[in-house]
DNA sequence: TTTTGAATTTTTAAAAGAATTAGTCAGTAC
DNA sequence: GTACTGACTAATTCTTTTAAAAATTCAAAA
């Protein structure tokens, strides 16, 4: 039974969520999303301490949504690599969905990268750790061997970043935030990387001859 | 035999290096470059149409000495991994060296990546495409199989760049830039990246079974 | 052709003020 | 006491202005 006090909270978040999304976080004052919901501006405060805090809430909300969905799949995935690829597809979507949402983010962590380290790291933990959960599941398949799970799992995910950063710095895109069609190219780019990727943890067949 | 011409701006080139490398290109005045070398200031424009061009060209010519110093080195090395190496750590001494002359760059990459894609971007194809050679080396080896070089080569750089950015993130720095001590923790992670790397490139010594 | 001093145009930097918005608080209603 | 508000304060952003610094040009000398 959920109490009324995470109701309000939800709905705030759900308000809140339209419009960081829609305008991102710099065009969205704590009026409007009040206005919204026809409560009064301090109300929000009673709910949440300050606006980054309520940012950071519906980036958690979001990401939660995401993080399950993939979880479902993987758990009755046939094969490794789907469940990567679905991983990676949905994370694409979400931020095709939430546009203005991560754009905000992605710019508040070039202007200052240790903000990002202590507000949205948490995030990046999260995701790291699902796919440490799904290469998890390749170890037991057999599929791959992986001596460091989590160590492994922050190495692909910063080879998929690079992808991304990667792409942006070669296509003449004036945003550090891909545009719809610069998503396509990324995920292409970052299926082949995967393909290589896993490869590259496949048991060897051959007895440890060059481990250098 | 080189001419008068091209002597004088092989020596601006050497004074803007060291200005540019020490301060920084914000930090440094078109004045000071020509006072180092007791020109007049309009001088350093009848060699080089303005301050841009100028530090640009100090760039190809600092990355110039390093492809030239690993295509030496490659050219006699044992083995994929190690030419590969070799690579990358002389990619993170020459950063380390001319620590405020990429800092710019990467700075100038991050509001606003098409300026980057124009003057910038030749020299990460430049890059690449050193990569490129290097793999095409293990190809000849059979120790790898490659389908497209340079697409190949291009991911690799890629997930590369995505190691350093993704450090940058978690650690708490508060620049774009990375620090002296985190220059060794980006190359384990990059030395990690490129041996899974190269393994998903090995031949399989399985007949082709699930190349999905 | 190479070089310069001085003039000109652009950028940057700081200051000040207005306007917007984040955040607080004393107090009301239930 | 919990949920809520209107009115207040404080911080932040957005101009505008101005001055200084730095980039770039140019006519003319060597």
């Amino acid at each position: 039974m959920p109490k009324n006090v995470d109701i309000k909270r939800a709905k705030i978040l759900e308000v809140a969520k339209k419009r960081f999304a829609h305008f991102g976080m710099a065009k969205t004052t704590m009026a409007e999303i009040a206005k919204d919901l026809s409560f009064s501006k301090a109300l929000l405060y009673y709910y949440f301490p300050d606006k980054h805090s309520l940012y950071t809430a519906v980036l958690e909300y979001v990401i939660n949504e995401m993080i399950n969905k993939v979880d479902a799949y993987v758990a009755k995935a046939s094969s490794l690599e789907k469940a990567i690829l679905f991983a990676i597809e949905s994370r694409m979507e979400l931020m095709r969905e939430n546009y203005n949402l991560f754009e905000y983010s992605t710019s508040l962590f070039m202007q200052d990268p240790s903000e990002m380290g202590k507000s949205l790291g948490p995030f990046f933990d999260r995701v790291r750790d699902q796919f440490s959960r799904i290469l998890a599941i390749g170890v037991k398949n057999g599929e791959i061997v992986v001596d460091n799970l989590d160590e492994t799992a922050e190495l692909l995910l910063f080879s998929l970043m690079g992808m991304r950063t990667g792409i942006l710095s070669k296509d003449l895109n004036d945003c550090l935030f891909p545009t719809p069609d610069e998503f396509e190219l990324i995920l292409a780019k970052q299926k082949k990387m995967i393909s290589i990727f896993l490869r590259g943890l496949k048991p060897s067949v051959l007895s440890s001859q060059d481990v250098s």
